[in-house]
DNA sequence: TATGAATGAGTATTCATTCAT
DNA sequence: CATGAATGAATACTCATTCAT
């Protein structure tokens, strides 16, 4: 049972802060049991124990709220990438960078989801505005991570450390489609017969990710 | 008054599955300028010169419809690199391997679409019954062009071959959403500050296939 | 008991022209009792007893709806007057042209209340296409009718036609607001001390335009 | 810590009136760009400088807000007529009193306004207490300036005071109606063949109130 | 078969008003 | 008194699918 607030109305900073996340961990629960789309305002706000138009006092739109969801989904990925690159010392091999980073993904379907809808889906309703500051700091962090990449892997070129972060975002993805159907569909996998088409995201996602890594430690 | 021309109603199967193809066509000329969200049956349906009904005949869904796109893209995708593979003799580098497969997925941006999308959106609304056939048929070629592949390529073992097609999907499907978001999120992307998020998809797809292809060489 | 149409789906242009008149009774019917703003698509729809949905086969918007009951209205009473008008053979008086006038707003309570909504309401969500239509065809109407006044009233000058019947609509807005609030305040008129605000409307927009006649008959 | 402003706070009576004064000013204000449906309480709490929840401390409802601006209209209207026919001392014709009327109202677009949807609108969200005493107001205001009316002109009869003051409302909300629609449909007509429909206020406002008065002179 | 009229489920969003602070 | 966070009612419209013609 979750502590309640102390407060009905969240009239400080911090309060209203407290409040935000309680809409997100709302959404993030719905969101382990349903596709994106089925996931409707009116739910998580029920799921928060708030009212439907609590919601836009929040954010101004759905996606608006997902969207906080991914940014904080991609602070913690970021995060978490920095302090591994900033630890340690010596140079890392592809085989190590491998071990750095899978797990970072393989921990965050959430993260993979959003990922895969956030340009046909996500940014549709949202203000150019808070859609281009969004943007801004993602590209911010890819920067700065792909940077310390760049510094820890000497077999990483200049502008390799972003491109290693997308191609590793595109393969989690990617696989991640392969992997999780919705519901419904995931179902017929079991059939005989599919096996080609039954993907396991964490393996295929370490064996894809080492193989990438070690082709670019060789070819550079 | 004469009799009405003998094609209005598609009697024989071969006027039938012409019908069909019509359908489809229209449905390409459609998702060319819009998203998949956005190509409705109503649209189809005039671009092809039918009622809306008509479109019932031949497809049980939409999803059908979108499914039998798919189903078109794939078997080009499959022949072409059947083909291939099954042209020349020697034994085919990571290299080689490179050049033959990323082509055939760079020419095919409407099959990399629809992947994207197949398992939370196409196979939603699709009876247990075609999801089955689909899905069949699907796996026979992953199964029979990924033996090809363990064939020509030594670098593979067993089990390789889908697993390299499987691999392959998810780099293109996962490059295919960075980049190329919906037709309103593209244009934010030419905002300063956005390089790192700006994908150009042949160039990485090719960069990206290498260095997996080549890592898989090295390592076996 | 009304007939039932002998169809369940409306394919003749009579058939189909048959049901947007049924949807267009019904709209009246609601209204009789009821704000405007407080009629709903849903209840216009089940008076008809139709489903919602088909309301939008046979208008763009809820706006045109009503604009399609205002023409009606207008039909009516442009048609209405230009009978009276063609109809016998003298000159006319201001005097008899009030006769003339005065019932044939008197009797049409819906077209005063529509048109006192018309440019702040029924046009807000209506495409500029059928606005323009519209408007087209009610100048066409205004001018016609504003000609054959002209022609039988002596005391009426060029021009005087159409702003006799400006005036004339002026007059039945602006009373038939002051005579016919919503329901809710109607109530209120009762009260003692209140006789300065209470307003038949038959009398005084009788008296009124035949105060306003008679003043043109002289000055001109 | 110093005291905060006193002003802060409106205590005294004339500290509270001044800030009512402030919200219909603020209301005024977005009322000459607006339509009275577009402007919301945030929009007039906002302009005022004030907080949302502020504008409930002076005015019940929004719709009481509103009625407070038109009983100022009222007051100024009234006054004016008021104190014109109280100066002079002969007889006033049908010619000087259209005069006197005319630029009384056609000054006051926003009076005009506000009657126009006075009783379908201001008055739906109204407790019936402050409704009353607006109406007793407004009907001592009519009885009192139409009692005036009715000493300077010989020409009106018992009644006809108040009775015209009713007409010239009616007229000048009927023409008001005519002459600005919504600003989304002012556009429309300036279309060419529209001509019929494009009303110029206070030209036709003068003519039809000349001609009535007119009309009165001569009948009685 | 072909048609297109009829269906109806499904939901984000606004904003006047309240009331905790 | 002043604030502004919280509330929740209320509704037009789309579009895939069906089925009468």
């Amino acid at each position: 049972m979750p502590d309640l607030p102390a407060y009905r109305r969240a009239r400080s900073p911090t309060a209203k802060a407290e409040r935000r996340a309680v809409l997100l961990d709302a959404a993030r629960e719905r969101l382990a049991g349903a596709e994106l789309a089925d996931v409707s305002v009116a739910q998580i706000a029920r799921t928060a124990g708030l009212a439907k138009g609590t919601v836009y006092v929040y954010f101004r739109t759905r996606e608006e709220l997902f969207i906080g969801l991914l940014e904080d989904e991609l602070d913690g990925w970021f995060g978490e990438l920095d302090r591994a690159l900033a630890t340690g010392a010596g140079r890392i091999t592809a085989a190590a960078l491998t071990d750095l980073l899978v797990p970072s993904l393989t921990n965050r379907p959430l993260l993979r989801r959003l990922l895969a809808v956030l340009g046909s889906v996500l940014e549709q309703n949202l203000d150019p505005d808070p859609a281009l500051r969004f943007k801004w700091r993602l590209a911010g962090r890819m920067t700065a991570t792909g940077s310390l990449l760049e510094k820890r892997c000497v077999f990483l070129r200049p502008g390799d450390g972003v491109r290693v972060l997308q191609q590793l975002q595109a393969l989690a993805v990617g696989l991640q489609v392969q992997a999780e159907p919705a519901p419904a569909v995931r179902g017929l996998l079991g059939a005989p017969g599919l096996e080609p088409l039954r993907v396991e995201f964490d393996r295929e996602f370490r064996a894809a990710t080492r193989a990438l890594l070690t082709g670019l430690e060789r070819t550079n």
